[in-house]
DNA sequence: GCCGATCCACAACAATTGTTAATGGATCCG
DNA sequence: CGGATCCATTAACAATTGTTGTGGATCGGC
């Protein structure tokens, strides 16, 4: 029953997110891999989670983009977040009757299913990894703060920046190549759902971008040329992505088998 | 140290939120109760949570209204949500370095302390309890999905009777009395900075619903005159709030200690 | 090869939203 | 009482953003 955390590395992208937690051990990881065991894989375009579906089970993203979305009946479409390698989708949305929120793929992926009952066997047979996925979810909520912030308060070129910044940097934490991470698999109509303007002014945005020599467009994908002046464009603050250091007390606690 | 739940009501609006579940005993509540021991008040206007704040400690709102936001340096402030009584302000930053949020009062507030330690306490001792509170973590992830579509993807007019229905929709929801559900204590000012908008736009926008007759203003509080009207008007789909029934695969695991 | 679908690009115009500034009422404080 | 502050309201104007429509390029299926 235990296998290799991925096909191609040696560790799955969500070791590497964890592995800045101070906090876990081989015994947690192990769980983990466990956990990580049962693989799916989906083709670009593909549906992984329809709006109303109930969610009996969740998933760990361990390579490829997707999207997580809510929809209208009009026709209307916001993207709540990129998902990445190394993120679980809506890890405790899986208490919840219906989903509520779409995922869908973007490119080629391979997904671990994430059992809803798994979640109650973590708590009890690893508390200390229990505590890493709750530091997960508290990183998956500040992102979510930031696009909040980001749709409500900043300009439309901000709003392209700032998100561009941080999916070089959250590409850079799981261990892209460096010379791969400011290439991203968006299509500019999925850019405009994401920030929330027309597929238009969305292009309109990124012209003005281009034109600045902040970006361009390669085989289909857009490629970031110039990270600090893009960072600098939308005062981009890191600190909502940056690895905390977990508070003494609680490592105490933790420590010591309570 | 054990201690009613609140001064004025026999129930906390924890226990309220909670009673929805099926799955949380007596003895999960008197652990409950036990945590929401350490009471603090606050007057109206004052910070509970500085931006740049460690959280080794977090808060459970017992009474009044509050505000989470981020600032930036020129200004800008995005409201990213309104805390009502039974929320539990960020319960996972807990254990991340900053908070990277402020929290604000609107009104004068009784919060109980819930320290980080209690988590992992809580965790071992009562599971039930832990999952709950994954529960209650996975409804407040939802309203911030609704809140990235309402500013992302709706009108100013939608946007502002869909949250007037969400807050009419909470407040009933935590005990408050039918009659006083559709009155907020909010100035337009909060107003615009909730949906992302200006001052001066939020008061156009009040005024056209005002016109309408759906809403209007009295004694410095915003006052709801047609729910229903306002439902129909942004197409209002409540059932990013609704209570869920827990999946039955979790239920079973939870009856018998695992 | 041709058709349809998808995507980038751009133009012209309309609608929404922001900015700045000014007014009046209410409240609080000295 | 006078001054300061906060809040709602409005006007006039500027800037941003959405809508509609068109064209060209590419790709895959038939």
């Amino acid at each position: 029953m235990k296998q290799l955390p991925t096909p191609d590395t040696a560790r799955s992208p969500l070791h590497t997110r964890l592995d800045d937690l101070v906090f876990c051990d081989d015994s947690d990881y192990e769980v983990l891999d466990g956990l990580l065991d049962r693989r799916r894989e989906f083709e670009a375009g593909e549906w992984v989670v329809h709006e109303d579906d109930a969610l009996e089970k969740t998933w760990v993203v361990l390579s490829g983009w997707a999207i997580r979305f809510k929809t209208f009946e009009d026709g209307r479409r916001q993207i709540l977040e990129i998902l990445l390698p190394g993120d679980i989708i809506g890890l405790y949305a899986v208490m919840l009757r219906r989903a509520d929120f779409g995922v869908e793929t973007l490119t080629r992926m391979t997904l671990a299913v994430f059992p809803a009952a798994a979640l109650i066997e973590v708590s009890a047979r690893a508390p200390r990894l229990a505590l890493a996925l709750g530091w997960l979810a508290g990183q998956g909520e500040r992102r979510l703060d930031e696009q909040v912030t980001r749709v409500g308060r900043r300009s439309a070129a901000e709003r392209m920046a700032h998100l561009f910044v941080e999916l070089y940097l959250r590409q850079r934490r799981i261990g892209v190549e460096r010379s791969e991470c400011g290439e991203f698999p968006l299509t500019q109509v999925t850019l405009a759902d994401i920030l929330g303007m027309s597929h238009v002014h969305a292009n309109r945005t990124f012209r003005r971008l281009a034109g600045d020599s902040l970006a361009c467009f390669r085989d289909g994908r857009i490629v970031l040329t110039d990270i600090v002046r893009l960072a600098t464009r939308c005062q981009f603050d890191p600190s909502y992505l940056e690895q905390p250091a977990v508070p003494e007390d609680v490592q105490a606690t933790l420590g010591s088998p309570a």
